[in-house]
This record gives structure tokens, C-alpha cells and sequence, in this order.
DNA sequence: AATTACTCCAACCGCGCTTTA
DNA sequence: ATAAAGCGCGGTTGGAGTAAT
């Protein structure tokens, strides 16, 4: 395809109504054969990241709202320049739009905050633990995963955790993804277990908490809606985590 | 009115992880 | 077991639009 000129640079209409055509054909994946199913001289990489940021029918466009803005304040916190996650807490939004609204608005609005914060924590004598940003790992683990060196078989969280028994998260070769489950779950050397965590009979996980009152109603009601739109588990373990982490 | 500086966003690029052959 | 292909992510850039001079 090279020799042929692949094209570079903004998308027109032609192409965009091309791509969308394929998509609504062949619908999403095989981004490889996509360029030459749709009959487009780009780039297959081109043509996903037009599909994701522009051309996918449930993209919300225009200006951000409050509560929004407030939502990846707080996910920012938690998880650094994790975009794609924090986009996935807010509906219609990917990742690109939430990682150039960060940079052109809020990067500049948080550092001026955080100076202020720096000038008002000189003057306290206590000492403050700096944010401690998570650092989620995949949703799902694959046989050969860094997390489950060793682990043949099925590999979603869920049939790992399956695997686990009640209490005790067992020695090698499932060590290392049982640290770190137990490091996102608690901070790793506390053997007990809370009393809101639980392991269903199907395997599933849970934390049943009462959620503190950071997000107004709108916010919440959206979530839940979310959730019943099937977001991973991952994605509501990490909310639930957030919400618990959260002064 | 012309020029320069700045902002913002769509798109590109490289990297790392996963999947497939 | 390994190499290649596929995919997704985050950092960065180019350029169009706007504001300031």
C-alpha cells in the first residue's frame, strides 16, 4: 500500500462517509483490512483513531460540563494521565477530547491550584503524604501475562479470582498477581479481610461500601447507568476504589 | 490592515503488550 | 518457543482559528 501514497493529514468528507460505510458493513475490528475494504489510501491506524475520536455515532461533542470537568479533576488524581480509563467514567468522551481538554485547560488551572496549595502547606508544620497515583494493570490477563507468569488456562480477572480460594491468596506460581490484587485491594500486608469484601459463590468480586458523598446525585445516577450498560469489572472495582480512596 | 503570538484540537508517531502463526 | 502482526495507549506536533500588538 505504501507505493500507492498513503495519505496523511485531515480526513475529508469522502473518506469519513467511505470509512463509516465499512464500519457499518463489517462493523469494528480487523482495522488491518479496513484502508482496503473501505477503498481509503490510509493508514489502518489512521482509520481506527478517525473511527474513535470522530466518527463513532455515540461520540458527545462540544463544550464539557461541570460536572465533567470535576470528574476528571478527581480521576486525574487518582490515576495520572490514565485518559483512556478516565474517559471510559464519562460517556461519549474518549480519550483524545479528555487529554487536550487537560492539557489546553485544566493542566494549567491544577498547577496554579497546586501552587497555592504548596504556599499554604509551607506554612503548616505537619507533613502531608503526596498523592499516591494508581497504576491500574490490564482487565484481563492473558496466559502469558507479566501477572500470571505461569498461569495456563482462562484469562479474565474473573476466572483468576475463581481460582482463588476465600482467604488466603496462595504462593507462586499465582503470587505475583495475588500481590497484586491485594496491593490495589488493601496496602499488602494486612492478612485480614475487610469486612465488606466478599467472594461470591460464582466467584465474582465485590465491596459492598457505603459511598462517601463526593459525587452529587447527576454524577452517581450516571454511573450506575453506566454500569448497567455493561462497563468491566475492572472499571467498577476502580470507582469503587477511587470513591473509598477519596478524602 | 498587517503581523505576530497564542490556543486548541485533530492527527501522527513510537512504544509496549497481546495475539496469532 | 519465537517472530510477526495487531492493537491500544499516551506523548507530541502541525496547522487552523483567534487575540493581541
Amino acid at each position: 500500500m505504501e507505493h500507492l501514497g498513503v495519505r496523511k493529514g485531515a480526513w475529508t468528507e469522502e473518506e469519513d462517509i467511505l470509512l463509516t460505510k465499512c464500519i457499518e458493513k463489517f462493523g469494528v475490528g480487523k482495522w488491518s483490512r479496513v484502508p482496503l475494504m473501505a477503498g481509503l489510501r490510509r493508514c489502518h491506524k489512521s482509520c481506527r483513531l478517525r473511527w474513535l475520536n470522530y466518527l463513532k455515532p455515540d461520540i458527545k461533542r462540544g463544550e464539557f460540563k461541570e460536572d465533567e470537568v470535576d470528574l476528571i479533576i478527581k480521576l486525574h488524581k487518582l490515576l495520572g494521565n490514565r485518559w483512556s480509563l478516565i474517559a471510559g467514567r464519562l460517556p461519549g468522551r474518549t480519550a483524545n477530547d479528555v487529554k487536550n481538554y487537560w492539557n489546553s485547560h485544566l493542566s494549567k488551572r491544577i498547577s496554579m491550584q497546586k501552587g497555592e496549595q504548596s504556599q499554604i502547606k509551607s506554612m503548616e508544620t505537619t507533613a502531608i503524604a503526596t498523592t499516591k497515583v494508581i497504576r491500574p494493570q490490564p482487565r484481563t490477563f492473558s496466559p502469558n501475562s507479566k501477572w500470571l507468569s505461569g498461569t495456563a488456562g482462562s484469562s479474565t480477572i474473573q476466572t483468576e479470582l475463581q481460582k482463588m480460594p476465600n482467604n488466603a491468596m496462595m504462593g507462586s506460581p499465582q503470587e505475583e498477581s495475588a500481590l497484586w490484587w491485594k496491593s490495589l485491594l488493601g496496602d499488602g500486608e494486612e492478612e485480614e479481610e475487610e469486612e465488606d469484601t466478599w467472594w461470591s459463590k460464582s466467584g465474582k468480586f465485590g465491596l459492598e461500601v457505603e459511598l462517601p458523598q463526593i459525587f452529587g446525585v447527576e454524577e452517581m445516577e450516571k454511573m450506575e447507568k453506566k454500569e448497567e450498560e455493561g462497563l468491566g469489572e475492572w472499571d467498577n472495582m476502580l470507582l469503587d476504589f477511587d470513591l473509598l480512596s477519596e478524602p
